[in-house]
DNA sequence: GGTTAATTATTTATAGATCAATAAATATAC
DNA sequence: GTATATTTATTGATCTATAAATAATTAACC
């Protein structure tokens, strides 16, 4: 997108999309609204004519974060074998498309903000029970298992991306036999 | 431990489990240092008398839960056939008599504070290393993978304890056909 | 089509609160 | 009466949020 269409996108767009990148990178406590508001080219308190607080803003970006994720995981189809695998390679793509928005998502649960945890609570929850009951409906066997595994290794991508430790990755460690 | 002897206790070691629980519950920056010290009974000001910042207060706690989680991890002993088993046993231990500690170092890597996330990162490239290791001695195929899959289920189990969702809990899932 | 009025977009100024951190003073124990 | 433990007083920085002022845009009328 050019410079100038940027400019016509509407404030409120630009706003969410500057704090999911800034929330991202450096969370809930260390993004100031005058951070955001930098990132945008406005100034710190017209920040608040569209959002009524921080909290508030943080909110909207999380719930477009995790709509998108929830229905990622809603659409992926394959056949039972296969249907862990897209629904990860559909995690992996919104990983690709929208990091910001995947990672945000997933460290929200570590923020002590009672609204945050609220929002996280319900949303962890969501994901779970949805991708159990497509496994279920798959007809894969012990799919709450299944759905727990799924989420640790959502985890543990969020937790490697951050840290950049990229061995931690379980899709790198196939075929480790090649090398000592 | 009664009053009194809590009394005796030095106040560099009441200070550091003050802070470790109140780390765990509102994170890095929702706890103040006035927190910190009311919790032990103290003035503010006077926590700096043992810790430089609030930042080295918050390393030492991570150090000393560190610490605790790769012993834990090192000393498990069991059969190649047990050992993720027993290794997990440790961890679920170390959950029930050090929970704070270990949910602050499961949640620290959300902490966007640059010398926490290279303490983060440090640890978490420690508990992989060591517990792959550990698998590999023990002649487990796939350790890399194995490992990662370990860390996932800690973090998975992290998160369930923080946002109070019992039903992620792996190791709650078995049997799942019982009830409907 | 140019002037004015009304509406919407955005800024300036600032209040009010919170916190980490320093330094100097004082109490306590030996 | 010296050393150690702890407090008082305070500073300076940072940040969210409000309210009032101004600039820009659109609409209306003649």
């Amino acid at each position: 997108m050019s410079p100038k269409e940027e400019e016509f996108k509407n404030r409120k767009t630009q706003i969410l999309e500057a704090a999911a990148a800034l929330f991202a990178e450096y969370g809930y406590y260390k993004t100031t609204t005058a951070d955001v508001a930098q990132a945008v080219g406005v100034t710190q308190p017209y920040v608040f004519h569209f959002f009524k607080s921080k909290e508030a803003l943080y909110l909207a970006v999380l719930e477009q974060a995790s709509q998108r994720i929830l229905h990622a995981f809603s659409t992926a189809e394959a056949p039972r074998a296969q249907l862990a695998e897209a629904m990860g390679q559909a995690f992996a793509d919104l990983l690709a498309t929208h990091r910001n928005e995947i990672l945000l998502v997933m460290m929200s649960f570590a923020t002590p903000e009672p609204a945050v945890r609220e929002y996280s609570q319900r949303e962890f929850d969501n994901v779970y029970e949805r991708v159990k009951s497509r496994f279920e409906q798959a007809g894969i066997p012990e799919p709450g298992i299944q759905a727990s595994d799924f989420i640790g290794k959502g985890l543990t991508i969020a937790l490697s991306e951050t840290l950049n430790l990229p061995k931690l990755l379980p899709w790198n460690n196939r075929h480790e036999k090649s090398c000592d």
